[in-house]
DNA sequence: ACTTTATTATACCGAACGGTATAATGGGTT
DNA sequence: AACCCATTATACCGTTCGGTATAATAAAGT
């Protein structure tokens, strides 16, 4: 394993503990058992490596995500696809999701919000343009993806939020009951 | 207006934009007209800046939340009024809960995570109780309060994460149709 | 054997960090 | 006028911040 990829999974394992400005380059090359200039070697800065982070596992997301969503008439088994996408991800990816979350909710000028803020755009991106295809076939949802795209994701990332406090697992039966919820209401 | 809230407020409007750990002190008293023992007398360390600005405004969130959930045998109405509840703080303390949304999605070792993770329990004991004590009288509800409470939470979250960024208002519509599609689903 | 090239270690930079010691203020009370 | 006391200003503490200059090292190619 090269030290790139070691520094990277350092910065992350700290990054989603305590956060990118909290945590000083010195305490990470001192983890990963290198030093500074070896990190600057690689990467020209200190952003320079919370960009190939992101660049490097945001990417995997964006694309499990992508797959997932794509229409095929069935909205339903689409949301399904897509619920399980996130779960799967954050499952296998924890670390990285603790960040992810973390710096999709950080401050509007923080240095972590304007790095992850493309891949968030693209995300929403993504979940929106699924909903405007599935209008085609229910009018009755038009005009509204952009409320349905947080709405959606805010739901996932809410049982996200409780797996990632150790509340449950993120099984099948949460995501049947996640898009269920979402679909149909709480009484149904 | 004396210097305690004049400190806090510059506080909330930097810690809000850039979050805890990239505002130093110097910065905070600098935009407040004061100096750095000004803001030791009156809070014993930066920290203890931050738990006073916290005490002071979220226990206001808290005690709306509080008032607005209690519930009467009318779980539409209830979640309405504890919506338009979390949209009309939302509104009038705009930075305050944008720096608390991006405490409650912190890193969770982070100061700032540490910070608000009482009131965040004590958010989340009460919306739970709400639905607990709706179980009473829908019986298909129960044992799932856990799940509901952080679904509702999530979709008011999402629709605040969006006027945030300037997508739309908060209007009684909103709220009407968060808590519609929380009960009902997306379709009707 | 010699050179090249990628990688690493040591030591340091100025600036900013959170926090504090000391003493000068200035307004109200007696 | 004398005093008190809350509040403030100046100047500084040691530490850590992100980042770098210089050179040693080690492996690979010729």
């Amino acid at each position: 394993m090269n030290n790139q990829d070691v520094l990277m999974d350092c910065a992350l394992t700290l990054f989603s503990q305590r956060g990118y400005d909290a945590v000083g380059v010195q305490e990470i090359v001192e983890t990963a058992g290198v030093t500074k200039p070896t990190l600057y070697h690689y990467f020209d800065s200190k952003r320079g490596l919370l960009d190939a982070l992101l660049r490097r596992e945001a990417s995997q997301l964006l694309a499990a995500i992508k797959k997932a969503s794509i229409y095929e008439g069935n909205l339903v088994l689409t949301l399904e696809k897509t619920c399980k996408a996130y779960f799967a991800f954050a499952s296998q990816h924890t670390n990285f999701y603790q960040m992810h979350l973390s710096m999709y909710f950080s401050p509007p000028k923080s240095e972590a919000n304007l790095a992850i803020r493309p891949y968030g755009k693209e995300q929403f991106k993504i979940l929106s343009s699924l909903f405007i295809q599935a209008a085609e076939d229910h009018g009755n949802l038009r005009g509204r993806h952009d409320r349905y795209a947080a709405g959606f994701l805010g739901s996932i990332n809410a049982m996200i939020g409780l797996y990632l406090n150790n509340k449950f697992e993120l099984s099948d039966e949460v995501v049947f009951n996640t898009v269920h919820q979402f679909m149909h209401g709480i009484f149904s």
